[in-house]
DNA sequence: CTGTACTAGACCACT
DNA sequence: TCTAGTACAG
């Protein structure tokens, strides 16, 4: 018998838990691994007891650098190392590819002329730092999709694209845009991971550095990596080639945002002497779920070919259900789950309901709400993205980096203070004429004997940069944060600003303050927690910005329903499963597909991914009609449904008489599609 | 400079 | 339906 002997003293006994092939991938530590590992194969557990074996063979813990792709991820893997080996690892890293690249810049980043305050800008900061820079040179944004411009800059700043016919108008507006996050010392996300390759590429020793620093290497989701994360990750661990890479090209769907298949061809490429593993066996889901996975999945053409098989038998059919629109859906999905807990003792966390996009989660809430079922979503808006929120965040930003214009512009009139207009033209007017930042150029305005300000603005302004400068040092002493926030909303008087805002609804006013409290609480608990190494102004900014779309319910997730969409579920798996919305143009989405006919197979996946969620039961459904923005429209079934091999599928039915003739159509091929299999 | 009222456009996924 | 942006009056 293998075991091995943890730091901790924990003995683990793994060959009895793992089947061979995730034996050999537990065991194969150094040099090359890739590792196929199909929906359900244990994945997260072959990666846990891996780390395992790596401590217990003297690897420190400080010396292993665990990459994954979203947060939920990173989470998830940390979660299970620590309830594997009984006990934190404080020294061991397990994070995204964005939060690794931070701590690099951290350390680094003084090296490219920035200072260690940077701010880091997310997809609103961008927005309105490309509207404030397309005014300030008169860059006309009318002809443009402002989204488009910021996914064309990206594309040109990790290197996907070149200029083209296309972008080659952009190209000031572009440079301007570079300059101006230089001058407010503020990073994007696209930064996060090139300006640290950018690092590692120019400065030798400090890539050495990191390399002694991480000497092994685990990239889970690989197949999510793109061409700049997986060149990042060669700088980092080409030379020591301890690389273990973990994925599986079926479950792909981040092509979107720059995940690129051909990484995998690239690795097997520049490793030529990896060893490859294929985790075939699926430990979660029945094997019916498992058939009509397969179903789907068969029909994308260029997959590296697998063949997930499960030891279990059997397990109930697919229940499809044809809902007459959104609320009876909700109803339908509601009353199962409450059946099921009922006849079945089915506990509430142990229900995924999933979903292509965010605006499918509103009537679905509404149903969870009047039936009383607690449930928790994840994805859509993060509770850091909240108005409120993102002014509390915009006042200790601009503390931690007085030059964060964005920042800057956001608060200065919130709440208001009588700067306007023509007192921001001349303070933008002197900031570009010395190349400095706003908030210089109003320190610079107010000592100036010649200020072109009236007296009044002067007042004003000079209010506003007092406050700043008596908060910044108390919140950079990074003590008493939470208490430091607290005096400033009260000397800002946000809350008068706040029922002002509201005035016609005092419950918006009050459900806004209490979310500040909340945030006060997140700030305080941060500054209390003693696993919090590094406790920080900066590192607090940092951490929250990357959270984007996980909500902050750590606590209990215990006794509630899991809502969210299905790119949030993957990594994650449930008794029982509901997709909903199965319909043409959300499951395949149409912007998907308009955007590419080619996205289709992207689509599948996502609906593999979807289904693979499951472990006992799965339902799936799919409206008559459904509204969407403003009117109803008839919906036409999804076309992955017909790829579900058709013994597979039990359809509930539905006492509303058939109205439409697709729907009607759709019914009869059903049936028939039944009546021919023989079920 | 502020507040209100009206209009257009948004809903795809994550860091 | 909701929000962000703009026009205009005070």
């Amino acid at each position: 018998m293998r075991a091995c002997d943890v730091v901790t003293g924990v003995k683990l006994n793994y060959t009895e838990e793992l089947n061979p092939e995730q034996c050999r991938a537990v065991e194969t530590i150094d040099g090359p691994v890739l590792i196929i590992a199909g929906a359900g194969s244990g994945k997260t557990r072959v990666i846990t007891y891996r780390i395992a074996n790596m401590l217990g063979h003297g690897i420190p813990q400080s010396s292993i650098l665990a990459l994954t792709f979203t947060n939920k991820a990173a989470h998830e893997m940390a979660g299970r190392v620590r309830e594997l080996l009984g006990r934190k690892l404080p020294n061991l890293i397990v994070s995204t590819f964005h939060a690794f690249g931070v701590r690099i810049l951290r350390e680094q980043i003084h090296r490219l002329g920035y200072r260690d305050s940077f701010s880091i800008y997310d997809t609103h900061d961008q927005l309105s730092l490309l509207k404030q820079t397309a005014r300030e040179i008169r860059f006309s944004l009318d002809s443009v999709d402002l989204y488009t411009t910021l996914a064309a800059f990206s594309r040109i700043k990790t290197g996907t694209a070149d200029w083209d016919d296309q972008t080659l108008p952009l190209h000031t507006l572009y440079h301007q845009y570079q300059t101006h996050l230089r001058l407010y010392n503020a990073v994007d996300f696209d930064d996060l991971i090139q300006l640290p390759i950018a690092i590692l590429s120019q400065f030798g020793e400090v890539a050495d550095g990191y390399r002694r620093r991480f000497s092994y290497i685990l990239v889970d989701e690989f197949q999510d990596t793109s061409r700049q994360q997986y060149r990042f990750l060669q700088l980092l661990g080409g030379r020591h080639r301890n690389v273990c890479v973990v994925g599986d090209d079926d479950q792909s769907i981040y092509s979107w945002r720059g995940a690129d298949y051909r990484n995998l061809l690239q690795f097997e490429r520049d490793f030529p002497d990896l060893q490859e593993i294929t985790l075939e066996r699926n430990y979660r889901s029945s094997n019916t779920i498992l058939a009509a996975a397969n179903g789907v999945i068969s029909h994308n053409t260029n997959r590296k070919s697998k063949n997930l098989w499960s030891g279990s038998d059997g397990g109930s059919p697919v229940e499809l259900y044809h809902p007459e629109d959104e609320r009876a859906e909700a109803t339908f999905i509601c009353d199962r789950i409450k059946g099921m807990a009922l006849k079945e003792g089915l506990k509430y966390h142990d229900v995924g309901v999933l979903i292509r996009a965010n605006s499918l989660a509103r009537a679905l809430e509404e149903g969870f709400l009047a039936e009383n079922i607690p449930y928790r979503i994840s994805g859509g808006e993060s509770f850091f993205q909240r108005k409120e929120i993102k002014d509390m965040i915009s006042y200790m930003r601009l503390c931690a980096n007085p030059d964060d214009d964005v920042s800057l512009l956001r608060i200065m009139n919130t709440p208001r203070r009588g700067i306007g207009l023509r007192t921001l033209e001349q303070l933008q007017e002197l900031a570009r004429a010395r190349g400095i930042s706003l908030f210089s150029a109003m320190h610079a305005a107010l000592a100036a004997e010649d200020s072109p300000l009236s007296s009044r603005a002067r007042d004003d302004l000079g209010g506003f940069v007092t406050l700043i400068d008596t908060y910044r040092p108390k919140l950079l002493s990074g003590r008493r944060m939470a208490e430091t926030l607290s005096a400033m909303v009260t000397e800002i008087d946000y809350w008068s600003y706040l029922v002002s805002e509201h005035q016609r609804n005092e419950k918006v006013a009050k459900w806004k303050l209490r979310n500040i409290e909340l945030f006060i609480d997140i700030v305080r608990s941060y500054e209390r927690d003693p696993d919090t190494l590094d406790s920080g102004l900066f590192h607090f900014l940092n951490r929250i910005t990357l959270q984007q779309r996980d909500n902050i319910d750590q606590d209990d997730e215990q006794g509630k329903v899991n809502l969210m969409t299905i790119h949030a579920a993957k990594g994650l798996e449930h008794e029982v499963v509901f997709v909903a919305g199965v319909e043409d143009g959300i499951i395949p989405h149409a912007r998907a597909l308009e955007e590419h006919e080619r996205n289709i197979e992207e689509e599948r996946r996502l609906f593999y991914v979807a289904i693979t969620r499951a472990r006992r039961r799965l339902f799936l459904t799919c409206c008559r009609q459904r509204k969407v923005m403003r009117e109803v429209i008839n919906c036409v079934p999804s076309p992955f449904l017909e790829e579900i091999p058709a013994g597979l599928i039990q359809i509930s039915e539905v006492d509303i008489p058939v109205e439409h003739d697709e729907a009607a159509d759709y019914f009869a091929m059903i049936k028939a599609r039944f009546a021919r299999s023989g079920v």
